[in-house]
DNA sequence: CATCAGGGCCCTG
DNA sequence: CAGGGCCCTGAT
């Protein structure tokens, strides 16, 4: 589907705002959904229903609080439709954060997480701008396998319910529906290699479908343990994708006391120079950064994937498993 | 060729 | 609360 009329608004984040790390997230694997260059950022975008392109930019060094939102459609969209779409925007990449500035401001000089945050001021963290049940799925096909075969999975499942879209000269594509994987039947799920996982995702798509899951409802709870209740009722979830969701879909700062065992050798390293038990990080990071933990590990993380991309680090390369 | 573990979670005992 | 099983893939 070609998208070629398009409408741009002027999107303000809270400051300081870091584009560039906030766009981009090196320890995420790359999806055909989005594209990544420094300064822009294209997604393709499921919205209300209907397929979109969006396109984000910076408008340069000197304005680095303000965003350039251009939405793209086949007609072209409504100041009604482009409001709705900046908001979305703004809460997937959590643009209006109070907490992020709070936390560069109390860390800046701290000597662990300090560098990180002069080098990418303002960075925040999210679910590489998915809604709630778009996040689900990617943290289904995370679940007990390796980086390639996840990569593989949500491709399979782009090409039969997901839209593709042409925009900007970008070819991406968009998410599709749960009634969509709802209706389908299970071994059709199964014939895209998805495994066991085709019964997670019928009974995900179906507690969406029902209402049993409600994401708007879910948002405006401000309460961490209380979302994070919701979310292990979804089937599927355990503590390790709720945890992703707290942090890069509700934007709770305050981080879990799950730790994966691979991310907590790899924060074992970047922290002491060895490999360290979860538990012992978590503590770690609840004492030192409070309110702020999940953001500071995530801070730490990213980075290390960051110079990783700059220059490779070849004991992170060994625990990145493709 | 066979075996196994992988960026979890459910279910059972 | 511990541990087996799960789809499939590529590494050994």
């Amino acid at each position: 589907m070609r998208l070629g009329k398009r409408a741009s608004v002027i999107l303000t984040p809270t400051s300081p705002f870091h584009f560039d790390g906030t766009m981009f997230n090196p320890s995420y694997f790359p999806g055909p959904g989005s594209h990544w260059e420094p300064g822009s950022f294209w997604m393709g975008l499921r919205w209300r229903g209907r397929p979109y392109g969006v396109r984000l930019r910076s408008p340069g060094a000197g304005s680095r609080t303000r965003v350039t939102l251009t939405v793209y459609a086949q007609r072209r969209p409504s100041r009604a439709t482009l409001a709705s779409i900046a908001e979305e925007i703004s809460w997937r990449f959590d643009l209006n954060s109070m907490g992020v500035p709070e936390f560069v401001r109390r860390f800046r000089r701290d000597p662990y997480v300090g560098p990180l945050i002069r080098r990418r001021p303002g960075m925040r963290p999210h679910a590489d701008i998915l809604s709630l049940y778009e996040y689900l799925v990617i943290t289904v096909l995370l679940q007990n396998t390796v980086v390639r075969r996840s990569v593989s999975m949500l491709r399979a499942l782009y090409e039969r319910f997901g839209q593709r879209v042409e925009f900007d000269g970008k070819t991406l594509w968009t998410f599709w529906e749960p009634g969509q994987v709802h209706e389908a039947p299970e071994e059709e799920l199964r014939a895209l290699k998805v495994g066991y996982r085709a019964r997670i995702l019928k009974r995900q798509a179906a507690q969406f479908v029902s209402g049993e899951v409600d994401e708007a409802a879910l948002r405006r709870v401000r309460d961490q343990d209380a979302v994070a209740e919701a979310l292990d009722g979804i089937y599927g979830v355990g503590p390790q994708s709720a945890g992703y969701m707290l942090m890069g879909f509700f934007h709770f700062y305050r981080g879990t006391e799950h730790l994966s065992p691979w991310e907590a050798k790899i924060m074992g390293r970047l922290l002491f120079g060895r490999a360290t038990a979860p538990d012992r990080i978590v503590r770690f990071l609840a004492r030192r950064y409070g309110e702020f933990s999940g953001l500071a590990g995530s801070y730490i993380f990213v980075d290390a994937f960051w110079r990783h991309r700059a220059k490779p680090i070849p004991w992170l390369a060994r625990e990145i498993r493709l």
